[in-house]
DNA sequence: GAATTTTTGTTGATTTTTCAACAAACGTTC
DNA sequence: GAACGTTTGTTGAAAAATCAACAAAAATTC
């Protein structure tokens, strides 16, 4: 990709993440983004349909990110789930305000599928490392877990965290010790 | 000034700044620098003749950066000479492998040359606050005390600061009294 | 609810940046 | 000192960013 478009790209996203963390999402205009970006309104549509399509970009980076961040956090090899699930949990809650935003009514769409996606490779790369019952199907199995973590997630931010991190990952983890995803040993 | 101008500059000068305070001006490529300001190689040669032209720019850079950061350093009024001379050593110290990088050999007549034009202008001022003897020139009395005081931080810098800024200041205080440009009560 | 202002999305002309390619100068190594 | 790789400075074509101007849509004000 060229370097301007990288270095345009980043720089509105940076914007739209910053000003999302100070206001609600309707009262962003383009002409604030371009402003904090430092580049001309017409750039911001020379990469993004509109403000919408901007803000879905913007989670998916932030999603990538989240995942980056906690998946391969100065580790050598892979986290354990319980560890993963309570540094996504951490990482929530320390941008409370940008994501709860970004889960905002009308594009809680774009949140959901994006985190969703992510949380599945995630689950399905534990079940092909840990195995799962023989008279279980894959697929379905995967799909279940996921949309129930998804579910707990977005509740759990819209609802203003009304759990601590730790406490999360301990009920969690007793879900999925059901499924057999996490063993039911001390982490 | 296009805003595309403005951004590669000091994405330029900012590279340049810190690979002086990385390693030794004859070290650092042309490539080295867009590289690090993350700018095609020709975008440098867009704005700078030469390496050494964008040298120039970026000391001047510093030493107006030098003297905003000392003299308006969330004042209200201006600071006395004293404090201002004793931010700058202070200001020196801290970026102390970089000015004295950009101090070396070959290249100090412009290092010395900006810092000279920006002391005299400081010098005036005072002097136009303060008064002066009326036997005295004023131009002349501006040039001397600029080369001498220049001259100071010069050998000072390259002398790998042998006292103290508090030391530095009490000195030059000592000799700017002679020439009644220092008030001699405490500061 | 009419008038006014703000925001949106698009356009075309212009400028800047990028990239790849080049020859010349320079530095190093054998 | 010949051969090597690296750095320099320049070029032209292509792509991206800028800016100003525009009409339409939306939001605000009175």
């Amino acid at each position: 990709m060229d370097r301007r478009i990288e270095k345009s790209k980043t720089a509105i996203i940076n914007a739209l993440t910053q000003l999302m963390s100070e206001k609600d999402f309707d009262k962003i205009t383009i002409n604030d983004i371009a402003d904090r970006a430092n580049v001309n309104r017409g750039t911001v549509y020379l990469h993004y349909v509109d403000k919408y399509d901007l803000l879905d970009h913007c989670i998916e980076t932030h999603i990538n990110q989240l995942f980056e961040c906690c998946l391969r956090k100065g580790d050598i090899g892979q986290p354990s789930a319980k560890t993963a699930i309570f540094r996504i949990f951490e990482y929530l809650m320390q941008h409370a305000f940008l994501y709860s935003n970004m889960l905002t009514n009308k594009w809680s769409t774009s949140f959901r599928s994006h985190l969703h996606a992510v949380i599945e490779k995630m689950i399905e790369e534990q079940i092909d490392k840990k195995g799962i019952d023989h008279n279980m199907n894959k697929d379905i199995l995967v799909q279940y877990v996921a949309s129930a973590t998804v579910g707990v997630m977005e509740w759990w931010i819209t609802n203003s965290m009304p759990y601590s991190p730790t406490e999360m990952v301990e009920q969690l983890g007793f879900l999925l010790e059901r499924v057999q995803l996490v063993h039911n040993t001390k982490d």
